[in-house]
DNA sequence: CTTTACATGTAATCGGTTACATGATTAA
DNA sequence: TTAATCATGTAACCGATTACATGTAAAG
């Protein structure tokens, strides 16, 4: 799972501009996927030069155009290419375990507030997602409710966790 | 978070061989970093001539000779840089959340069929990542521990959801 | 008056993957 | 006899990040 695929997925809904989703990146995708512009914008403009989208151009005032992209059928293709790859397992990178893993080299009072700062950066996300979810649950699919769900249900275990562990130091 | 910072705490504790590293990668680190060899080899090879960590060369028979690496004071101060960095928050690329948001173009029987597999792969991962609890957990820091437990609970929540979401469908 | 949102993009760099190349030993 | 474990490494490539560059409009 790439960028490439990601964005094809989510102009195969709707017709989108780099910035539009970007913001879908930092939204609906925060939990499972993230990609800064410098990703979007070069992804695009490649994807549009093989046509696998197709680029209109909405002439704005005191704002730059706009440019909104559609997929195309060759696009659709390569879209159903990803769908039909094996589905890779997640990828994680979790700074917090890396901490915790050489906590010995860190004095005790610092690793406390490692633990409660993500604590609390943990209780916003779980806020933030179940938000969403009562904003949007209504006109999600029953599948995307689960990835919504696995993203939510990720961070309380982790709290979970830190908070019990925190208990024991 | 990069390989370097892994490799050079993994040294700071005891003399390691980048193939020991590898394992390492794979087991104790499996839920929340992993790297290939065409990254660790190099990066030990870029630390080395940076003079971050020292090369003795054992020599062995019938095997290739065996590098075994330790950490130097200039290493020892930037794993300390690492440490003093902010802490990153989880970054995470979840392939089969990307297979449920865009599930209405999936059918039916292959979503159970992906979602079947996952369910199992997860169950795998929880026994793996609780057999190492039992066997180390004796050896192990409280905060490694707790970074043990967050993998555990992670791979637990979501096979809970999916467990959960399957009854839906 | 400052920040956030809107809106696009490039250049330099980097970190990492994949595939390749080699080969003995040991366990199933 | 096949697969797994031990053990090292490189080359080509790629995907992505960071920092840069620009600028208006609206909201607080």
């Amino acid at each position: 799972m790439q960028a490439k695929d990601v964005i094809l997925g989510l102009l195969k809904k709707k017709d989108m501009s780099g910035y539009d989703i970007k913001k879908r990146f930092e939204e609906e995708f925060s939990f499972f996927f993230d990609s800064s512009y410098g990703s979007v914008y070069p992804t695009l403009k490649k994807l549009e030069s093989n046509q696998y989208i197709h680029k209109k151009t909405l002439i704005q005032e005191g704002k730059p155009n706009k440019h909104l992209f559609s997929i195309t059928k060759k696009g659709e293709e390569l879209f159903e290419c990803y769908l039909e790859s094996e589905v890779k397992r997640d990828n994680i990178r979790s700074d917090i375990c890396m901490r915790l893993y050489f906590g010995e080299f860190i004095n005790k009072k610092q690793m406390l507030t490692i633990i409660k700062n993500t604590i609390s950066q943990n209780e916003k996300t779980v806020h933030q997602l179940e938000h969403m979810y009562t904003l949007y649950g209504g006109n999600m699919s029953d599948t995307q409710k689960i990835s919504l769900e696995i993203g939510i249900e990720y961070h309380k275990s982790q709290l979970q966790v830190l908070q019990d562990g925190i208990q024991k130091l």
